[in-house]
Parts: structure tokens; sequence; C-alpha cells
RNA sequence: GGUUCCAUCGUCUAGUGGUUAGGACGCGGCCCUCUCAAGGCUGCAACACGAGUUCAAAUCUCGUUGGAAUCACCA
């Protein structure tokens, strides 16, 4: 049988980091094994539609290069994608059901604030649905009359259910656990629970992979699948990704969307990276990799059961490996919009891009970084001291004079040659490089530590600013 | 509260009875060096606890503790 996976969002907003994953690991799970993924929108929730929301995941799972076989937009075989079209189905399924004995109609009123203000120590209970023993001929009148109702499941087995996760590996849960939930809501739209099952069942869906929290109600899945015949899938649980030890990763709060992370400088191959890499290893050292290496190594078995905390840092410090990792032509074509944001001066942008390529980790920290370009700041002439490169304000004075009266004479503005020049100068004055090259630096910056030395700065400057700022200190000192 | 699940450096993890418990991020140090980075080398740092099984336990069993999930006409 063909591997076949989906990917089913709600679009109930951005796309957030959790979400991608468990996307990841169903798109890897089925192209590791020759599959199809499968986009499907899950949107039997209207309260919660979100206006745009599936635009954002088209955009996303485009940007990291996850591409789907069927969806919404491409069709297949199995559509229609989207579940607010399929509405139809679910109905036929769910009368189907009752006469399979597997669900029966509802006619309860349903409680809104049932499950509201609970005292803290009530205890939950069961609920009896006294409508269960309904005959079905009396039910079928009462819906014909025009009634509300609902079509709830029937749990009527006693003792355990068992069922294999490939990560979990064998779970066993009472079916004293499981509740009479609700199949088919009044409004005639499916619960998330039973839209799964009979989508996943006609859409051939192989393995279902989902976050852990629905390990419990996995075996109503069962009973769902039984009692049509059908065989249920190959079940992958997912632990979810932590914000820190207690809390998940949340669309509240307002933590890292991957647009946020987009936005924040954050390369998408990185992110994809290192998410891949925030519950599953491939056995061996490798960390980096790309969704092409990953589809060759990847295998379910390996992932973990427990969560893990997404940790920011670390994903800086691989976003900045895949900076590093650009092509220079290709991290200055992304550094553009970030200096068009924050320059307005006319300087050697793709030499900065040089500099700054090696020193940043994300795009963000452009702006930092060439603050002095657009504006020498103010700054105290206690910078020209250094121990350690033997200066001060003195020796400063003296060095960019000398310095200034060498680089007027320079015509072939190139890193090199203004470093073999001032070098030269340095050796002749019997200084230290350092005591040229480190007062030109903070001459021309103005700041203690830059993306680059003197003579780059130079560089990026060009020579007329270079001289004015060189002047500028002399008057200063 | 019932049930289910989880537990190795601060974080992500390797490890399936015998390892000096390995790697990565971060942190410290050194080298390189026109500052800062990058790069190279290096150091600190973990098996939650207690019993048991075994010649031998991070690995198996039980218990304890801690944490998570679930118990909706939300997905």
């Amino acid at each position: 049988m063909k591997a076949r996976t989906r990917f089913a969002p709600s679009p109930t907003g951005y796309m957030h980091i959790g979400n991608l994953r468990t996307a990841l690991y169903e798109y890897l799970i089925a192209k590791s094994l020759g599959g199809d993924f499968i986009l499907r929108i899950e949107d039997t929730d209207q309260k919660r539609y979100v206006e745009g929301a599936t635009d954002i995941i088209y955009a996303t799972l485009k940007e990291v290069g996850m591409n789907w076989d069927e969806g919404p937009d491409i069709g297949g075989n199995f559509g229609p994608y989207v579940q607010s079209e399929r509405k139809d189905i679910y109905g036929q399924y769910a009368h189907k059901l009752v006469e399979l004995g597997g669900a029966h109609y509802c006619f309860c009123k349903h409680d809104e604030n049932e499950s509201e203000d609970e005292d803290e120590n009530a205890v939950p209970v069961k609920f009896d649905d006294p409508c269960k023993h309904i005959p079905l001929s009396e039910a079928k009148k009462r819906i014909a009359n025009g009634e509300s109702f609902v079509v709830r499941q029937n749990i009527n087995k006693k003792g355990t259910s068992v069922f294999e996760d490939v990560v979990y590996g064998k779970i066993e849960i009472d079916y004293d656990e499981l509740d009479e939930g609700v199949l088919l809501k009044s409004d005639g739209l499916p619960t998330y629970n039973f839209a799964n099952v009979i989508d996943d069942h006609l859409m051939q869906i192989s393995h279902v992979v989902r976050g852990n929290e629905y390990i419990s109600s996995t075996p109503k899945y069962n009973l769902i699948y039984e009692a049509f015949g059908w065989t249920p899938p190959i079940y992958v649980h997912v632990p979810p990704v932590m914000k820190d030890a207690q809390h998940k990763l949340s669309k509240r709060n307002g933590d890292a969307s991957f647009q946020d992370l987009v936005q924040k400088g954050y390369l998408p191959q990185a992110i994809l990276n290192y998410i891949a890499l925030l519950g599953w290893n491939p056995g061996t050292e490798q960390e980096i990799f790309s969704l092409d290496e990953l589809k060759k190594v990847f295998t379910a078995e390996r992932l973990n059961k427990s969560p893990a905390i997404f940790d920011s840092t670390k994903l800086t410090w691989m976003n900045g490996y895949y900076i590093r990792a650009l092509e220079p032509q290709k991290f200055h074509e992304l550094a553009l919009p970030y200096y068009a944001k924050c320059l307005t001066r006319k300087v050697n942008l793709e030499f900065l891009s040089t500099v700054l390529q090696p020193r940043v980790e994300t795009l963000a920290q452009i702006a930092e970084n060439v603050d002095f370009i657009e504006k020498l700041p103010q700054y105290s002439t206690a910078l020209y001291q250094n121990k350690k490169m033997k200066t001060d304000e003195i020796i400063a004075k003296n060095s960019l004079a000398l310095a200034l009266e060498v680089l007027r004479g320079v015509d072939v503005w190139t890193n090199e040659n203004l470093f073999a020049e001032l070098k030269a100068l340095a050796e002749k004055e019997g200084l230290k490089n350092g005591q040229i090259l480190y007062p030109v630096r903070i001459a021309l910056s103005g700041k203690e530590t830059t993306p680059g030395g003197a003579t780059e700065l130079a560089v990026i400057l060009g020579k007329i600013e270079t001289l004015n700022r060189i002047n500028q200190a002399l008057k200063l000192l």
C-alpha cells in the first residue's frame, strides 16, 4: 500500500511552529517512503475560521519547499480537500454509522456553560446519554419532524482497547474511560474526530501523524473504523513543542510563529532544519540537513517520546550557520532590503555584505551592525585608549595625521591595498600595526566594536567619507 | 480526581546490560587576529530518587517524586 500522509490544519490564524513541525514529519514520512503528501483544510468550526489563514498555510509550505501532491488548490483524486465542502459525505456516513450500531441519535440540549464554572475538586462525571435508549424508528420520526439532533458515538465494548503507536509503542486504554462523544453536530457539520476518520479513510491515508494529546481518544477512532469495517491507519503520535518545561508553544501568548521568525530575519530553511531536530534525530551526529537530505534519512521510529523545549538560542546559531553558508551574492540580495531600511548614505554595499555575512546570525542583526555608517556617533576620546593596541589619545592623534596623509594619496581603494599602505606606514614609523589601525577604526566608526577592521570600514565608507571622518577625529583630539 | 503517557549536561539529544556516558547549542579558556565576528583547539557540565533482578543497570522490574495530556456540539 502506498504511503499517504496528510497535513490537516484548521485555518485559524498563522502557522505556528508545532504545526509546521507536524507537517514536516508528515511530509517526511510520505516522502521517505516514496508516497504522497496531502493537504486538507479542516474548517468545520465556522466560529474559529480566520480569513486569509489558508493563504498563510499555502505560503508557508511553499516557502520551506514542502510541496503537496493533492490539495484544495491543485485537486486530486480524493477531493474535495476542504472539509466544509464535504458536509454531505459526513452526513451520509454518520447515518450509516447509526444503522451499523456504532452511533445513535441524541436530542439532548447541550449546556454551553457545562464545562465552565466547575469547582476545583469536582470530579467530572461521565455523561450517560438517555437518548441512547430511544428506538431507532422513533428517533427517525423525530428527525423527520425537524427536531434538532446530533449523532453521538456508541461505546458498547468493555475491557481494554489496545493499539500500536509508532512512537509510543503499545498503548492500552480501558473502554470505560471513553465517553460517547458527538460525531455530527446539530449544525450538520462533523466534529474533528468524525471528519478525520471519514476523510482519512476515504483519502486512503496510511499514516496518521498528530499531537500526542490524541492518544487517549484514539480508541474512539478505532471503534469507528471497526464499526465501518475499515482498517485503522498507522498511528504516529508526536509530543508537543514546548515554550518551557510547563507550557506548550501556543498560538496565544504570541509565541513565535513561522512568519514571526522569518520577519525577525531567520531563514526558512534554517527554521525547518531546526524544528526537524526538535523531537527527532538521525542517529548520527549530523545536524545540518536540507529538506532533500531529510527525505533520505528520516524514519518515524527515531521520533522522541518526550516534549522538546524550543530553544531560540540554538535556532539563532543554526540560522547563523545557514547565513554563512549562503553564496555571497545570495546573502547580499537578502541583506539589501535591510540596508534600505537603515542606510541612505551611498556606500559600498557589496563589500559591506562580505564583512557582515560571517558576523550576523539573523538578518535583523544587520541594523545594529551598520548604524555607525549612516551617522558617526558622538564618542568619547577615551575610546582611543587601548592597552593591548598600545594606543591612547596622543598616539592616536599622531597616527591619524600620518594615516590621513597616506590615505589621501591612495587611489586603489581596496581592502588589500589600504591594508598594505597602512602597514607600510606603521613599519616606516616604527609603530605596531594596531597603533595606526586601531585609531583609524575608531575615527571611522566611533564604536568600540565594528564589523570589520579599519581598512574594511574605509572601503565601505569610500575615500571621501573616510578622509572626512579622520579629519573630524583630528579636530576632536 | 480517574486514566494514559513521559523523565540523560541549563537546552536539543546519542545510548536498548559491560562506554573514560558521546555530540550540538550556550558558557569559560587558548590560538588566530587591524576591534568584533568567523575558523581551530580545549575546559566545565547530566543518567530525578529508592528498592529489586543480574557477575554487571542510564539501559530490565516495581515503587516514589516530578511533569504533561485527556475527561467539549474546539480542532
